[in-house]
DNA sequence: TTCTATGCGGCAATTTTTTGCCGCACAGCG
DNA sequence: CGCTGTGCGGCAAAAAATTGCCGCATAGAA
């Protein structure tokens, strides 16, 4: 749920890399569930995006970059009523400045000079399809008022045009920000996110469900091992056991590249962990030393409760530790053992 | 957003979020009775908006978005002399720029490169009706002059337009900035705000009305289980209590986003706490422990933080409980023990 | 349909926590 | 000095929690 941000930059070619899977995906959506949905989250993301396929409501996507949200884009319309209508996807980050009225209003002849012919913008090819915007979060707060306006009145004209257009296509965007914080920043507008944020759906990094990494790797294998020629390429299971650790920051699609690099550089047979990156076996080797944080374990959880009730039931009692543990009911004995195994200076 | 009574027999249900509940009110309000005014506060203004509809006085709204506010001024503009009238809702913080003048003016053929028809402006659709004025603050400073020589001299001209037409509505005005600070700064002119702010009402935001939640939530989820044909749809008493709790910085709009999401997701039957997002408990669980000082138990602390950790685990692992045990660490088997101990609904 | 994964609760072994009891130390006080 | 209240920690019994294993039921995928 907790989002990591950053790596807007750095990565070339935003529709491209994950391409492999989306045409995985537009083979096997009509059929429905073939895709990769292994963990136990994955799954109930999976449903929670087939019920809300149904509706026209907006949705809102949000998660790490590269964790596949304009999969669940595409996976939401292929599911919905909109099916065989449009699927126009925009890249919001990459627009600033007329570039960005332009992209989504389009323009009539001579609207601007260079503007010679006819052009058709996003809300006018999405028809009455679907509108995916990727990285809502990065639009202007300028232009947000552009788009708050046709999502409110239904319509639009193109740039130099003079009739409205109806725009009827459903909303899915996506963000890797935090739009709660920018919208008390006032970097986003608090009524275009409470517009789009009707259901939110949050993916969660890779590294929050370890146990798609395998078979990830292997299809990408499969995938790459069959577009350079290289059949017969496995991974060692030492290979797969420091994939399985690594935190993948930049997610599947990470894992992607690296993966068409080995297979590239492989000369055929079994990928050794040697070849990886030397950065990946460090940072495993570092995380089995610093042994995880454990945030969300009960143990955890119970102790700073007890911490803190102690604590307080110290100060009630003005300090007498007999009287602390007969205000939090239990004897003095425990409240020592207690005391002395969080290592409590009171 | 506060309506009432639950003939829904007239619901097309294939309008826009709002419009349900501007359709129900268009059918309600002559009757007159229908609105759900719940709280003290909310009889108060009531009545104030009722005794105010009879004048033909200019009236501003101020509140937090999403508190409603266009609501009062439909209401206004039921009760009022004007009723049969037209009803000219605008939102002026969607425009700036020519867009502005235009919208409120209208222009005549030729004003204009590619204004080839005759186009009615704000002013003249409201006829003899109701102007309403979402989010006035947002006029820029240079319109605001247009704006307010207009509603002096009580008539105005098309762009590109060569007779005063008469302007003959009454003004409503809303906002959710402090007019009285921006005239201060400078950026709201103060003879308009004077002439806006005649009969000023303040609507509270949701938190400050929490009798309203309840009935909002039903109402709500009435109508949505209606569209989404879910009937039968509950919300658990706990559930209520979380809603009833959190502060909802988004007003009547985020409820209602939330149950139109909360009827998508479900499976049917009762809405539970753990359907809800998590801030929601988290933010309700902070304030409990603030002010919540009660001679708590080591016990009940322990119990409190289990069952908070518990419920974390369980959304985060997308309601699996073999995830939920690993994820806090224990097993399934004291992850059964616990939950009937507590006796958790999940 | 069968197979598989999940979920439930009873039972018993095991581990952990809690508690009472003890001796000891220390400080305040008559 | 002796008395008293507080606090510390070892020890072992008692209580409770945890876990694994079992059979059973159910839902979804193959």
């Amino acid at each position: 749920m907790e989002l990591r941000t950053h790596d807007t930059a750095g990565e070339s070619g935003k529709n491209l890399p994950l391409d492999d899977l989306d045409a995985h995906l537009e083979e096997q959506l009509p059929g429905g569930t073939a895709f990769l949905f292994r963990s136990v989250g994955m799954r109930a993301l999976r449903r929670v995006a087939a019920q809300v396929a149904a509706s026209d409501a907006p949705v809102l996507i949000v998660g790490e970059s590269g964790t596949g949200k304009e999969l669940f884009a595409r996976f939401i319309h292929a599911l919905s009523g909109r099916r065989g209508k449009p699927y126009a996807p925009v890249n919001c980050g990459v627009l600033k400045g007329e570039l960005f009225a332009d992209k989504f209003f389009g323009h009539e002849p001579g609207a601007f000079t260079g503007a010679n012919r006819l052009q058709k913008g996003s809300f006018e090819l999405a028809e009455d399809g679907t509108l995916f915007l990727d990285e809502v979060g990065e639009i202007p707060p300028q232009n947000q008022v552009d788009f708050l306006r046709v999502l409110e009145e239904r319509k639009f004209r193109r740039l130099g045009g003079e009739k409205d257009l109806p725009f009827r296509a459903r909303i899915v965007a996506a963000t890797n920000r935090r739009l709660q914080d920018m919208v008390r920043e006032g970097s986003f507008r608090a009524d275009l996110f409470y517009r789009l944020n009707v259901i939110p759906i949050s993916v969660p990094p890779l590294r929050e469900r370890r146990e798609e990494i395998p078979p990830l790797a292997e299809h990408f294998l499969e995938i790459f091992g069959h577009r350079y020629h290289k059949k017969d390429l496995t991974l060692a299971p030492d290979t797969l056991k420091v994939l399985g650790s690594y935190s993948w920051p930049g997610n599947v699609r990470e894992l992607k590249n690296l993966i068409e690099r080995l297979v590239l550089m492989s000369e055929g047979g079994v990928i050794r962990p040697t070849d990886l990156p030397l950065e990946m076996d460090m940072e495993v080797a570092a995380s089995a030393l610093l042994d995880g944080p454990a945030s969300l374990s009960l143990d955890a959880a119970v102790k700073e409760a007890e911490i803190r009730a102690i604590r307080r039931a110290f100060r009630a009692a003005g300090g007498s530790r007999n009287e602390t543990a007969r205000i939090l009911q239990i004897s003095p004995r425990t409240l020592r053992h207690k005391v002395s195994a969080y290592g409590l200076k009171l």
